[in-house]
DNA sequence: CGGTAAGTTGAAAAATCTCAATCACGGTGG
DNA sequence: CCACCGTGATTGAGATTTTTCAACTTACCG
């Protein structure tokens, strides 16, 4: 896999804002692990985000080992998440964006099982597991939506399982493409055109493709006048036709 | 997808034991959510199953749709849990069996998002959620065991997005094959041989590969003496080999 | 004991991968 | 400022894997 970035086994450069945070004031926070709660909660849940952390671009937030202390929702930047098998088979498991939450997998066995790296410079938010336990005693809603963004996890996944499972290369890259624009769209930002953070190669990997049919794939359908894509830039040229090579069902989201 | 047996959409003739559940005297104490908990805490959450549900071969536990109040530790029997897509696309999302959780996924809608049929004649103890959630405020073990669970869940499915993008049909069934036997052997059964409670066209649908290729892949792995197969009944006859193909990392589970 | 669902096997078709050549772009150093 | 280098992307052609279609066998249930 040499598409990936040296190692960089250092303990990571990240820088650390040392100011307190405050969800109350998060413009993701109808997003985040804090969707749903009054702002009197929002309040004294001050000290769940003990700070903040910066990735540069190709380092990783965490990688499989690590222990896990942090559960991570990002503020800023693209993430891919990956799992290794002992014989160095890489599975990219999914491409998480601000307000998204990192590292639950962990939960199960006290260390990280998969890597989290940055597919450009990023922020994210350290939340300290043992601390959003505490706090999610006490507050019922803080509790829901943890099991709700756990749950939310799971059904994300058997999303991608449909996929990889009964979906062609064309089905697979339409529903890719779709649920990007379905996320950017959340998330404020234009759903029609957007940047491609992630290579060919990592497209491919994600959706149980070789590189070159993505390649081809993006041809065919830009020939066919559903997208226009330049390099990283896509466009969503004719949004209906898109969704029903997608397919019905599985937004992947 | 005509293998499956009719809907049978009335409300399920699953018959309910009355009587109350005891987690502490159960034989699955280890793999189910109360893994962990001191005796002294098991007596204390002797309300938390309210009661069991028995629900006959083919039939349903759960439809996606349904409105979800409780989650299922399998007490007794297989089941498939799968979703569906508009367009009628079915994939199956796993195999669960004895000791492990049913309905997590219904968390984040309050509606179940996969069905949930029996493979056998089987039976669950029911959970209502919300008193699942109270207790696990009031015991930390319990919450802890919960968090634990709901993460193994994502873990897994991680692997199943390994297998079904990376491996091929040989790999896959190997895997696969790997995988029952070891959920066998935690739960005291032969991890030799076994009774594969599925048919082809749903270990195929499960793998990502048509029932043809599943059939044909077995009578390849037989051919090659890696295991035993006659209709339902497999063994495997060399376990290192087996392992070979199957590759290192990726155990499913 | 018959009917139906499940499983096996073969041959041809289709999808995807592999290998290889070429092109485009961005960053770097002269 | 521009040439150069390396990574990423595109495209073609042939190999491989898997699917599709079809025939046939076997097992199981009533």
């Amino acid at each position: 896999m040499s598409a990936l970035p040296a190692p960089a086994s250092k303990a990571s450069p990240a820088a650390v804002t040392p100011h307190a945070v405050n969800c109350g004031d998060c413009g993701l926070r109808d997003l985040c692990l804090v969707e749903g709660l009054s702002t009197a909660d929002l309040d004294r849940l001050a000290g769940m985000v003990s700070t903040r952390r910066r990735i540069k671009r190709g380092e990783p937030l965490f990688r499989a080992g690590d222990r896990f202390d942090a559960v991570y929702p990002i503020r800023l930047g693209f993430f891919k998440t990956r799992v290794t098998a002992d014989d160095g088979r890489e599975q990219i498991t999914g491409f998480p964006m601000p307000g998204d939450i990192l590292g639950f997998e962990a939960i199960s066995s006290t260390h990280f099982q998969s890597d989290a790296i940055a597919l450009e410079d990023a922020e994210v938010c350290v939340v300290p597991f043992d601390r959003l336990e505490t706090l999610s005693r006490e507050f019922t809603a803080l509790q829901h939506q943890l099991h709700r963004v756990l749950s939310r996890e799971i059904v994300r996944d058997h999303g991608v399982m449909m996929l990889l499972g009964t979906m062609r290369a064309e089905q697979r890259l339409a529903t890719f493409v779709l649920n990007l624009s379905q996320r950017f769209a959340q998330r404020g930002f234009s759903s029609r055109e957007f940047i491609l953070r992630m290579t060919r190669e990592e497209i491919g990997n994600f959706l149980g493709l070789k590189l070159e049919t993505v390649s081809r794939t993006f041809s065919k359908m830009q020939d066919d006048g559903l997208i226009a894509v330049e390099q990283k830039r896509l466009r969503i040229e004719d949004l209906a036709r898109l969704r029903e090579v997608a397919g019905a069902g599985c937004s992947l989201e």
